[in-house]
DNA sequence: TGTTAACCGAGACGGTACGTCGCGTCTTTCT
DNA sequence: AGAAAGACGCGACGTACCGTCTCGGTTAACA
């Protein structure tokens, strides 16, 4: 997507990537991750990272095209890890497992830091929007699994919509940390996945089904199909 | 000598709103919001307030501070409309109808681009954060009719929880909006109301029952309700 | 010129001099005072003026019109003292004793400030000029008396031009204090005192003899009078 | 690590005099000396530096840190001119052609702007008189070749002070100009040139000689020497 | 003695210039 | 040939002081 089409100018940086090229690249994502933790993407400078990282201006620019690049490329080293969701053998026990790890991550305001300071750059940068999506994508990709288990397990319905799911879990918590700015705690956390949990029994994330004009009935209908094999 | 008695700074302008000021307020808040339409937040500048009011910087900083204070105080404007949540006569109506406003009001980008510059600018500002949580304090306030209907109706279980139910109806959006960065559509806006209205016919909203550790077969005798026929 | 015609309006504070106009006079020249000796000229503002003497701001504008006219009228004040030039009885004495007063008056950087205040400040402004000059003119006219005193012992011949010899007897220090910024001493006021008091005798100073194509016999000559014996 | 080795700040544009850098120094210094005489100091500013001599205002004060620096590098420039003083032959012819040059330079406005606006800035910038200090102390230094010359031809008594002879003869002139304010003439050129020479010749500036004492009698004994040829 | 006009206090404002920060580009120099 | 090093143009920042204006309150001179 970002790049170029055979013939144009090869960026800098790519044809030699061994040696000083790759110690580069790691100091440069390290300063600006320290950089957004420090200050937040709003108070992250070119100056900074190069100052911090050893590398000069210049070659920021000529390598990343400026702050944009610099952020994106630092938000896919972060996607780089092995986080695995909870297995807990129940599908509310995850999914709190699950809300409870966003509401743990970004209560500690040293650990929320660079998190915020990701979403914050999307507002301001296509580049980090588009590695942003990428970022969560992928991890609520890994997330669904929690949810294709408990499928398995007979839990939920087949055919729920396990991204829905998993991102409905955590979605409240996201709103009142970055649009309402309200506090989030564990409580809160429960009460979504209990929610979310309840939802699914009640087969609202399995798009065959009507679901959207499921009534309490239905609901409790459609949980049954995956158990009662018959 | 010239300290007023409270102690705290006299805010310019407060004393004397009459005449000019009032003029000069209006104008002000009017660029504000055309600024941050058109530019969004990170891309709004005093100096572009100044003109495109008329007023000059260095009253803006007298006035409002900054930046800061100009967005906060366009927000406390926004917020004091006279919007009412849908009443369709139905919960999963009215669910529906608020996701689908939410949907709608950032599908388009020209009208979606104040909201998110807002969002944007909480960010980066802490008196932007305090008023973005007052006006969605409020908003979500008047929303809650909905909810309270709903009980009034027979719909909901008496005790739940409106504030967290009209709060979770517009999340999954605002995460795919503002965090995800994923498309939105109706499709999902039905689904999200579906969802959490399944969840409140389910009790997963009603505080006092376990809700958190809720199982399929407590929801659903916690449902009553829905039971009552026979 | 800066005069207004009959019929104009009336420079305020000129009708009714009396009670609080005039402590507001005062207090005014003093806060100026104050300020030029504290910040110098360049450093002097019309808002420390009004903090320092209570008057206010628009009060200054409207009495004094500005900076220029409070420093012009602070200037006027301070001409109006009773210093009399020294007395020892020979005109060397004399003006060996005028030198070192301005030697002892512009070493003390305390007691300079407001002086060297007044002579920068001439450089900005024309009434300053203006008021400066009349301040020396009729400093330097007390000085006279110094010469006349002088011829009427026959130590200097008449017709010697009292103006120029006071004048040439501190320039030398003027200039090294403001021109040439060197340092000054009293050695240096003695030197120039007696340099002068050379060239008084020698008949320098006085116009109708053709001082100005004096050669050396000639000015053996012209100082003959008090010499003369044979 | 950016730092240099003599620990001082290394003022920009001293490391890499070359180029553009070369060419910026030149416009520069000649905007400051245009704007200097038209409007004087105080109203000399660095925006119209900047706008005048195309170089933008930040790299005025990256390199030459505010007005301060900008006056006495142009301050600097005007020292170095081939100037030299006159030489008509006669120490009276001399002094009298140097008075009446500074009356001549000071005489026209249009002249005399630039210089008189360095000794006013003088007064609200260490650094300017500074090099006022080092611009006079250097074109004094140049004129003592006058008095020397005098005394190699007998027309001043060995170990004349040239330094205070040069000052003594322009002094004032200085004093009318910028002290007093009142208006300056040949006459007075000549007047002032007159007495120094009388002086001279009375051995005031003689220090060997108790100058400061110095009796009509001592003065033309202290004269006579040079004559004596015959 | 009551008016009434002159004057003053108070505060907001438009305006010029300040001195600084960070961006992104360019040139020069090294290796 | 790419990187380091540094100067530069540029736009915006937030501040200081200027000088003006409007409003309201006092006060001193006059009817």
């Amino acid at each position: 997507m970002s790049e170029n089409a055979e013939g144009a100018a090869p960026p800098p940086g790519t044809r030699r990537p061994g040696g000083r090229t790759a110690r580069t690249r790691a100091a440069v994502r390290d300063a600006v991750l320290t950089g957004l933790a420090e200050h937040g993407y709003p108070g992250l400078t070119v100056e900074y990272v190069a100052e911090r990282s050893g590398v000069h201006k210049t070659t920021l620019y000529r390598r990343w095209g400026g702050l944009e690049g610099l952020v994106a490329d630092a938000l896919d080293l972060a996607g780089e890890d092995t986080w695995a969701p909870p297995d807990t053998g129940l599908l509310d026990g995850d999914l709190r497992a699950l809300a409870r790890e966003v509401c743990e991550a970004f209560g500690d305001p040293a650990a929320a830091a660079a998190p915020t300071a990701f979403i914050a750059a999307a507002f301001q940068s296509e580049r980090a929007a588009d590695a942003l999506r990428a970022f969560y994508t992928e991890r609520f990709g890994r997330c669904e699994a929690v949810v294709e288990r408990a499928v398995a397990r007979g839990e939920a319905p087949v055919g729920t919509d396990a991204g829905a799911v998993v991102r409905a879990v955590s979605a409240p918590l996201f709103l009142r940390l970055f649009v309402t700015r309200e506090p989030v705690d564990t409580a809160l956390a429960d009460q979504s996945a209990a929610a979310v949990a309840a939802a699914v029994r009640a087969g609202a994330f399995t798009p065959s089904t009507g679901a959207g004009t499921a009534t309490a009935t239905d609901a409790r209908t459609a949980t049954a199909p995956p158990r009662t094999p018959r």
